[in-house]
DNA sequence: TCGATGCATCGACGTATGTCAATCCGTCTG
DNA sequence: CAGACGGATTGACATACGTCGATGCATCGA
């Protein structure tokens, strides 16, 4: 299915624009903060982002995400795309592993957007 | 179905806990920080708190909020239903309006979880 | 007291989401 | 080159979600 193409969640000057609790926000904003907002909203890819983030260098494969998280392998492959979707996180193929960076940037903006 | 009570967003102290980047995060932790983020994980919704933060008063009635939304009077009322749920809103009837205002706490609490 | 008004609830419907087992695809190693 | 290993993709399935029209329930005004 035609997956939209994400919009960027930080415009190009990066220290970002709209806020929900700022005053009226287009639908387009709202569209892309709630994009975002959603990819936060299942306990596993919260937990994921956590691990990633409590993991040495800060970055992770899979293969050490998906004891933690009690899933299968799959499942775990599919909450870091739609992470990587939503851009809170990079992927970077290093051999055969694949290792997971958080965006502070973006996820820092996500966190600015709440608070007045 | 048992929807599992929810667990209030913040702990007593107020300012707070778990953090969703500054290391690992438990089961629990997780869970309730999902469940705030999956009710702004809906355009919808977003467009709702910013249109209350936006409104006089910081408060609005659903008669106020369904036509900048353009959705159906239940449909409104259903998200606001699960923003309350999620203790990102609080309802006070007043005469025959039922007036929401943002849990201000509640939404930089959320904030802050995302900022090392 | 009666009708109108503002909202919530209900029932239904189509779609999206989370999960797994099975499979496929690169990459490294013997 | 042949396995083994890390991970992504696929297909299937049950459940959750967003939406609506119809209806129920208070509260206010005449």
């Amino acid at each position: 299915m035609a997956r939209a193409r994400t919009l960027p969640l930080l415009d190009a000057a990066g220290s970002c624009c709209s806020s929900v609790v700022g005053g009226a926000l287009d639908a387009e904003d709202a569209e892309r903060l709630a994009r975002a907002f959603k990819a936060l909203g299942d306990p596993t890819r919260v937990r994921l982002l956590s691990l990633i983030a409590a993991s040495p260098g800060r970055e992770a494969c899979v293969c050490d995400l998906v004891d933690p998280v009690g899933l299968s392998q799959p499942t775990v492959s599919h909450h870091m795309k739609l992470l990587v979707d939503a851009g809170l996180v990079v992927r970077e193929q290093r051999g055969r592993w694949a290792f997971y960076r958080l965006v502070d940037d973006a996820l820092a903006a996500l966190g600015r957007s709440l608070r007045p």
